[in-house]
DNA sequence: TTGCACTTACGAAAAAAATCGTACACCTTT
DNA sequence: AAAGGTGTACGATTTTTTTCGTAAGTGCAA
């Protein structure tokens, strides 16, 4: 049984970003990053407070009563959600092949030496763990 | 001056990437696909129409007659769609660093060793091409 | 010619998403 | 006690997105 939970919304993207950046949080501190970001014009105080009140009815939100206001935070990782957009993305546009992605990326990303490194050392290691 | 491209809407990108997958095609074209993929209820051949006249409006596609009809294909392409993604991905969830995508790519998704060899060598080329 | 089958355009209705006004409760400070 | 600041709830409005009905043009075949 799916836990029900529907795609969110462009702006309740944006929610959800500043809550994992920030950590489970009240209306009052998300409000204040929305305010700080200011894409476009400033958003009410009251408007923050209903969207993060209807994510929570869409399950996207859990909550937690702390004295007199709420703390919030998303059900999902943002792991999880990164994992779930990659997956989404090899499996429609990389028919599957999640090297094929490394490669797109590193190919035109213009990637440091560093980083280059940190994926063989990486690759090595997968190796050890799991030998063929 | 940038070209005024909104950021098209959930709906939007299911046109889209019937659009990446097809190549340049009419409304009827995409339509039966539309219908085909069958994601809920089935929609009306002028909702796909209108749809895809807002978008060559909004200036996500361009269009050239042909005959008595329009062919459509998206101004943005697949690739250049995936690594604005991928970039913005590496920038807000990632600091800036694509290794560590990578890893949490390769780390959770559980990659085949012919995968993972094909990044090795696409390492060892990017060496080869640009050594230290 | 008449009648389909196909197209586009366009207005407007319907649905969904986002915004806000207002009421009300609880503290603190004055 | 009154005032001011903080919080929630919730209905209603506004805006955006999605859907579709209708009109009208074109080509083709009966």
């Amino acid at each position: 049984m799916m836990p029900e939970r529907p795609k969110p919304t462009q702006r309740e993207m944006t929610i959800l970003k500043i809550l994992w950046k920030l950590g489970p949080a009240t209306v009052r501190q998300v409000h204040d990053k929305l305010i700080a970001q200011q894409t476009g014009k400033p958003v009410g105080y009251t408007t923050a407070l209903k969207m993060m009140q209807v994510m929570h009815e869409k399950g996207l939100l859990e909550r937690k009563l702390d004295g007199i206001s709420h703390i919030y935070k998303p059900t999902i990782s943002e792991e999880e959600n990164v994992r779930q957009v990659l997956d989404n993305m090899i499996q429609t546009t990389f028919k599957g092949s999640s090297s094929k992605l490394v490669m797109q990326l590193l190919g035109n990303h213009d990637t440091s030496q560093e980083e280059l490194d940190e994926i063989r050392n990486f690759l090595d290691q997968l190796d050890n763990d799991a030998p063929k």
